[in-house]
DNA sequence: TTAAAATCGGATTACAATAGTCGGATTTAA
DNA sequence: TTAAATCCGACTATTGTAATCCGATTTTAA
């Protein structure tokens, strides 16, 4: 089905809650008992975030998560990249790893497809964290 | 995975074939073989396009299919509905099952995500199989 | 110095959706 | 009457998603 993964929607909800909130340092707990994220789950979908740059953890005891960056300049096609290592419709089209579609040298929907992916990503890249946590 | 399924895939191969090949009646066997994919699969799938009209069955012997409307009036999100029976990016969004998100009566990206919805239905919405089977 | 509260991270499990298969019934042209 | 096709339900296999478990590490503050 053409539907955000619970990893994106649990990622989004806790990057605007942590743009909202950016006064503070929010923790995992505050995140997961204020929107309803099951913690472990949430915990785990955080750390990919910080890992890609996207929020910065502060460890121990009074620690947390704030952005890693602006929040205008953090899209959705970001979390997404961020949490699934790509963003991409079909498989063929994933040019950087080797794979090759057995219709590929002369597939009859590569070129419309690849011309319909990327206004979809286009769609993606412009909405931002800042839109979201502002609307 | 932000990625159409191998029966979306296959049925947009499908209708493209149909459409190039408008001048006879195409067997699923034919559509099969031609375009690499399996043919029991490309069967249910070739049926429940036909259940939502988008093509039009030929019994017996010497049957087969051909396309049931113009093929610029059959969009990507016509065929993302006839077989997957919808086209929405999270479960709270679809309002007309009467599914209700724990979060939703305050939710806060409610808003912003109907909104990136549209604007990638719009994108769907906009391409046809006329489009993809003459670029 | 010690305890508490937090992030980190690997491994594992449970569940759901996708992808594909099988067997048989029905239709129709030759 | 036979062959080639659609039709249809049930089934299986595989993959991907979602969630959990357990322990280690870090840091603050009493
Ligand atoms: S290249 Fe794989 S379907 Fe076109
Ligand atoms: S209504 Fe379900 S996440 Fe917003």
């Amino acid at each position: 089905m053409i539907k955000l993964s619970k990893k994106i929607e649990y990622g989004i909800l806790a990057l605007q809650y942590i743009a909202v909130h950016s006064d503070k340092i929010v923790s995992a707990k505050e995140i997961s008992e204020q929107m309803g994220i099951p913690y472990e789950f949430l915990s785990k979908t955080l750390q990919q975030l910080m890992k890609k740059g996207l929020i910065v953890s502060q460890h121990g005891i009074k620690g947390g998560y704030v952005l890693g960056k602006n929040a205008a300049d953090v899209t959705v096609k970001d979390i997404i990249i961020a949490l699934e290592g790509k963003a991409s419709f079909l498989d063929c089209f994933v040019s950087s790893d080797g794979l090759i579609c057995e219709r590929s040298p002369n597939c009859t929907i590569k070129d419309p497809m690849e011309k319909l992916q990327s206004k979809v990503m286009q769609v993606f890249n412009n909405t931002t964290i800042a839109e979201i946590a502002t609307t």
